[in-house]
DNA sequence: TGTGAAAAAGTCGCGAG
DNA sequence: CTCGCGACTTTTTCACA
C-alpha cells in the first residue's frame, strides 16, 4: 500500500495521542471528517495499523519489576526453537518475545511482583526452558517512549 | 490504590483488545455499562492505565530492520547520563530508551527502512553519541506479544 | 471528496441498596 | 461507596451527491 503526506499526518498524530476522535483529527488536517475516518479504516484494513493496545503501569498494577533477557539456545535445529518458543509462551509472566539475531537469539521482556517474585520466575520457569544455554539480564530502571520516525 | 477482582478483570480484558467498547465489556462481566465505565476511569486516574497507544505494523509503515541495541557507557556520572538521553532523545528512529541496570546502561529500540539506512544511523548518530563505550546489536527477526500476567 | 443523518458509544446526574 | 437507570452529548458509521 501506498502512504501519501496526508496518511503520514493521520499515523504521526495517532502515535502520538491514539485516543483523540476523528472529528478532532479532521480539524487539524484541514478535512473532512468522514474523510479522515476512511482514511484511517484503510489504514487498519491494509494492516499498518495493527490496532491500539493499552498501555499499564506495570509498577501500579502490582508488577513492581522489569527485567530483559536474552536468551543464547546450546542447542540450535527447527525443533528447538519451536520447543522453546511453545515454553516460553506458557509462561505469564513473559510480556514479549523476540526473535532476534546476534549475540543471543531471543529477547524477552519478563515482569514479576519484586525481586524475589522475579527469582522464583527466573529459577523455576526461565532456566528450566528447553534449550537454554547462556542467559544475560538487565534489570529496568526507567523507560522512555518516543514518537518514532515517519 | 486497591484492586479488587472486577478491576483486574477489565485490565485483563483490555489489554487483550483494547479497542471494545464498555458496553461490550460490561456484558461479559455482568456489570452495567456505567459501572464498568466509571471503574476504567478510575484506573485511568489512579494512573494504572497509562493511555491507548497505536500499535503500527513497522515493516508495513516503510520501516523494514528493527534492532535492539545495548549501550555501555565509557564514563557515568550524573552529567554523563544525562547528556546520553538528550542526545538520544533527538534522534527520530529510537523508539523507546530503557535504562537498565546489568550488562549494559541502556537498552534502545530503533527502527530504520533497511539495512544501509540502519549502518547510517549506526555510524552518524548513534556511535557518535557522548560517552558510548560498547554496543551490543541484535536484529529483530519477529516479533510476538503476550497478555501477561494479572 | 463533502454534506447530512442514523446508529452506537461515551458521559453525567440522581436515587437505591 | 458503588450500583443501576435514564437522559444528554459526542463519536462513529453509512448513504448519497
Amino acid at each position: 500500500m501506498t502512504l501519501d503526506d496526508l496518511d503520514r499526518m493521520i499515523l504521526r498524530a495517532l502515535v502520538a495521542n491514539a485516543d483523540q476522535s476523528t472529528t478532532q483529527l479532521a480539524a487539524k488536517l484541514g478535512l473532512s471528517q468522514p474523510a479522515t475516518w476512511r482514511r484511517i479504516k484503510r489504514l487498519q484494513e491494509a494492516g499498518v495499523i495493527a490496532g491500539r493496545r493499552l498501555q499499564l503501569d506495570a509498577a501500579k498494577a502490582g508488577f513492581g519489576v522489569t527485567v530483559f533477557l536474552g536468551v543464547k539456545l546450546a542447542t540450535k535445529g527447527r525443533v528447538s526453537l519451536e520447543d522453546f518458543e511453545r515454553a516460553v509462551g506458557a509462561i505469564p509472566e513473559v510480556q514479549t518475545v523476540d526473535h532476534v539475531l546476534g549475540l543471543y537469539d531471543y529477547r524477552l521482556r519478563v515482569v514479576a511482583r519484586d525481586l524475589a517474585d522475579f527469582e522464583r520466575v527466573l529459577r523455576r520457569r526461565l532456566m528450566t526452558l528447553p534449550g537454554v544455554g547462556n542467559v544475560e539480564a538487565n534489570v529496568l530502571l526507567s523507560e522512555e517512549r518516543r514518537p518514532g520516525p515517519l
